[in-house]
DNA sequence: TCTCCATGGTGATAGCTTGTAACGAACGAT
DNA sequence: ATCGTTCGTTACAAGCTATCACCATGGAGA
């Protein structure tokens, strides 16, 4: 064994990797199509040409697998805001680039924000992206000369998830609304 | 075959909606602890002392149980808002019973709001329940006389959505926030 | 170059789930 | 008392998670 350069530069590990790449991208249709809790390793596995227990070679199990997609959907929301605010984004720019994210694939959002499994703990990790994103949000407050950063950070949060959610989830069906519309309304209500 | 009444009180039928209430019952428990994805007909059946496929007489499966408990949860929301509109509540008198009813069980409040199933498409009666709600806090919001009643009740909808499936999620767990003065500062806000 | 072992893939298996089917028992209406 | 609907049972198919034993392969070192 090389241990070379700790990147997994080995032929084995980009293979490996590799093999988890696809096995998450097929994860991530596979949840878009059917939610999260349709999420089968099995069929995944089928999916790439392998037969069912293969893919434990790769994830302990459906949970690992699960958690690594949340942890990738945190990572991007994290890269989206950070991207967003060196771009010198202001609080509105923000919110509308929280907002195409979310739009861009719903189900990646609910699985962040979504309804709470009661068993589940997230690994301590997601929660220091979390925090990540907290504060490159409270920074932008803060850029944003506002009264009080940290509570309009909170609205921030709080407001939009609020209008976000519910269109997500369809809430807004039949009722004769723009979405967009109301988004910005909440926008606006943000100081 | 008696006909009797239409109302099920003959002794069959008596019987038949004693074991589904029995069986809702039970259901309700296995997802206040475990989520509705958890939710299994086999296991209600079993703790019901009866096996398997038994249940399956009473409902058409799994669907159609989670279905009525949706039903049930729409209904027990639109009677908690029809009484406390009926005892004179103001607007954050409203918003405190919504907060009280959903963490009483916060499952059954995101059975209602949370993570919607891609496939799932709600039968048609309960977003005729749905529909009570939202009247009877549009009843509300035209009583304390505001200024736009449809703008404050949706604002009412989504504000309070937003800081209470954060709350009841569990988001605002490591942060040192106390969700209740969260929830009212943004009652403070609905005019 | 050759050996050898970690790695990866397979099928078999246990135990769970949803649902259907076939059979027998019980209950109630006539 | 009879007779048919309803109910509960076991058996079964198909799917899932996950573990196991076994076999092939490929890369690292001698």
């Amino acid at each position: 064994m090389a241990r070379m350069a700790e990147s997994g530069t080995t032929p084995r590990e980009r293979y490996r990797n590799q093999v988890r790449a696809e096995a998450k991208q097929l994860a991530w249709e596979q949840i878009a199509a059917d939610g999260a809790s349709a999420l089968s390793l099995n069929a995944v596995a089928k999916r790439m040409g392998m037969s069912g227990p293969a893919l434990y070679r790769y994830f302990t199990g459906r949970d690992e697998l699960i958690t690594e997609l949340i942890r990738d959907a945190y990572r991007s929301l994290a890269d989206t805001f950070r991207d967003a605010a060196a771009a010198g984004a202001d609080l509105p720019d923000l919110a509308r680039a929280l907002r195409r994210w979310a739009l861009a694939d719903p189900q990646r959002y609910f699985l962040i924000y979504g309804t709470p499994v009661p068993g589940y703990h997230a690994p301590a990790d997601t929660t220091t992206i979390s925090s990540e994103i907290m504060a490159t949000l409270l920074g932008v407050c803060g850029a944003t000369d506002s009264p009080a950063p940290f509570a309009t950070a909170l609205a921030f949060w709080t407001r939009l998830h609020g209008v976000l959610s519910l269109e997500l989830a369809g809430q807004f069906a039949g009722m004769d609304l723009d979405p967009e519309a109301l988004f910005e309304a909440e926008i606006a209500t943000l100081r």
